[in-house]
DNA sequence: TAGACGTAGA
DNA sequence: TCTACGTCTA
């Protein structure tokens, strides 16, 4: 029934290394790093709370990276240039409430970006990063969004352009 | 670039037959029955005019069928189920456009039917429709939208359930 | 059933 | 840049 068999999980996916690329959002839920074909941000259920296990960022959000290992990352709901409908407050619920527990309970999330360059593009897998802290601000359409400050995790190799 | 290099054509698809069953759009897009991903009609230059290669039916638009030879298949653009946006009238452009120039050039369209049995589900080859006739109505959100007439073309074979 | 940081072609 | 009868998970 279900087409992807791989069980979700927190930290790194076993044969996936910081730096492996992937041309589809469907392969990045295929080898597990992400199972959300269209949502930003996946978790899975623990203890009874959710908790973030991946997040992809793909710059259609004003999602600021400050520095190489800092990034705010976006909230989901309410965007209507995502969803159609009017805008909304995003609410504390599914992937924003799955962040939120991710940072009480001091667990890694993975982090996707996608990338381009010159006529290639994908995503790549960026490695683990802390929800070091949210806050809520207004957006562009005056609607409650949340934002999540994620610190990369040390000891992770650096992303960089290289030749293959 | 571009990860489809199947010609588009007018008529059947040489290795595809009457019947074929597909799990994915992208399937259809993969062998040349419709290069389409989403759109529900596709089409192609020529001498200057576009002309409708193939539909597709996926049953969410109400395109009545009164005879298993015969349906109603509705125009695209200004339903706001579909694309972000307010209701428009539709316009004789793209696939509309393609359409109507296929009535008058006389010739055949590919007609890809979804299909749902049991758990199964998936798009079907149906075969060669003309389009006998078209007209303008009053939609579901009270904007014109247009509506194709197109007859199955004999000597294919039927499509009936039938044991694997 | 609704929500979601998709994709490719015009 | 925009449109489009997708497709998945919750």
């Amino acid at each position: 029934d279900k087409w992807i068999n791989t069980r979700k999980r927190i930290g790194h996916i076993p044969g996936v290394k910081v730096g492996d690329k992937f041309r589809y959002r469907a392969e990045l839920a295929i080898v597990g790093l992400h199972s959300q074909f269209q949502s930003g941000i996946d978790y899975m259920k623990n203890d009874g709370k959710t908790l973030a296990t991946s997040v992809v960022e793909s710059g259609r959000y004003d999602n600021a990276t400050e520095s190489p290992d800092v990034m705010t990352y976006t909230g989901q709901g309410g965007n209507p240039m995502v969803t159609k409908g009017k805008p909304k407050d995003q609410k504390p619920e599914r992937g924003n409430l799955a962040l939120m527990n991710s940072k009480e309970a001091r667990t890694p999330v993975r982090v996707i970006r996608s990338y381009k360059f010159s006529k290639e593009s994908g995503y790549v897998y960026d490695g683990l990063y802390m929800v070091d802290d949210f806050w809520q601000e207004r957006g562009d359409f005056h609607k409650l969004v949340y934002k999540f400050l994620l610190s990369r995790m040390s000891e992770q190799p650096k992303l960089t352009l290289c030749n293959s």
